[in-house]
DNA sequence: TAGATTGTTAATCGATTAACAATC
DNA sequence: TAGATTGTTAATCGATTAACAATC
């Protein structure tokens, strides 16, 4: 039916999301495109054409409804349906987006794995040893696992994972997944992110 | 000198670094471009082209030595010099950053910043109070500040770290930062990450 | 109405891929 | 040498921006 929505403006929508959740705790409930363009230093153009990639959601002469299009985003991107999450790996970064309390309401993290569980406790969530991971996903709805663990047991976790039927994944940890195709991965690295600004940071004047 | 390289080159260098590395720890001492480009799910020739872009670095009718390329590639995002942290936010996020040891050798967190120090050990790294922040950045080399504090602090504490004279920002803080020009500023959103898992795991199969 | 701002087409720009000569 | 693989140009593809008619 509606065609197909490129990457770069799906990486986009968590941004307008935030900015338009912003204002909408602010009580502000309208806003142009020139607007949201400042406050997100890009061209208000560009803006006008991703909004119109899913449908009409502004007004000719007046701009958009905030309320409605922070609606919109939400629908968009699924964040008003509850997602069940597991985390695997109850090191550091797994204990800190068990806790992370920024997700929004719709997403619960019902279980962590862990090799060595013992003694971790993590108040309200499960703490569970990795051998009843596939126990506890065909007697529980899980929508994303993330993976929590060192590179090393990264690709080995992730089998496992996926052989208890998860279909969403979302990577922690350095490594390259190869996956089966219905499998869907999304990769979040700090090293990489930290490298980048390396980058910036050592070529900052050239000439 | 050398003309400006494109931010789609510079966000695959760390991919680029971490597979050549994973090589190069396999004892691999040759690799062509159309084996890193399998690895990687991208094309052979985006890889020579983006290699192409900072020098010759390999050999016609034989691929490219693999240590040569790791150190060049290290070289170009300057991971071979020495880079002091500091940590503004001791929360979950901020000691999971202060404990991540997947960084490399030149990365060193000296100390983390809270505006309730008291009574949190993070071991070798002092954990100093908020009003002490400037005194600290007189005194010692801070080449990155990591801000990791819950997104409402972000924009203060981000001028107050400007201010103490950093130029370089890592924000892990759900906000955007409105900075001087001669700041560096990598964002890194977990929200934004798993709201475009999300995206894709809401629009799987359309039609 | 007059002014403002969207929705959308067309033009531009940049990034990716294909192709192949150079060369090891 | 013959085979392999880079470095690099040209062609394609996709994403961004500009412009403006539609319309509130």
């Amino acid at each position: 039916m509606e065609k197909t929505v490129s990457p770069a403006i799906i990486k986009r929508l968590p941004r307008y999301y935030r900015v338009v959740s912003h204002l909408f705790g602010e009580g502000q409930t309208k806003v142009s495109s020139r607007v949201i363009a400042q406050i997100m230093d890009v061209t208000a153009s560009q803006v006008r054409q991703d909004f119109c990639s899913f449908g009409d959601y502004g007004q000719q002469g007046y701009g958009y409804d905030v309320k409605k299009l922070k609606d919109e985003l939400a629908n968009i991107m699924g964040l008003n349906k509850p997602h069940n999450m597991i985390i695997i790996g109850a090191g550091n970064i797994g204990r800190a987006i068990a806790g992370y309390k920024g997700f929004g309401d719709g997403f619960e993290v019902t279980a962590v794995f862990d090799i060595a569980p013992e003694g971790i406790d993590l108040g309200k969530i499960k703490v569970l040893n990795m051998s009843e991971l596939k126990d506890y996903c065909g007697k529980n709805p899980v929508d994303i696992a993330v993976i929590a663990t060192p590179g090393k047991a990264a690709a080995q976790v992730a089998a496992e994972v996926v052989d208890a039927g998860v279909k969403n994944i979302w990577n922690f940890a350095p490594t390259e997944l190869a996956l089966p195709g219905d499998v869907l991965v999304e990769n979040i690295s700090m090293s990489e992110s930290l490298y980048v600004l390396c980058y910036y940071m050592n070529n900052r004047q050239e000439g």
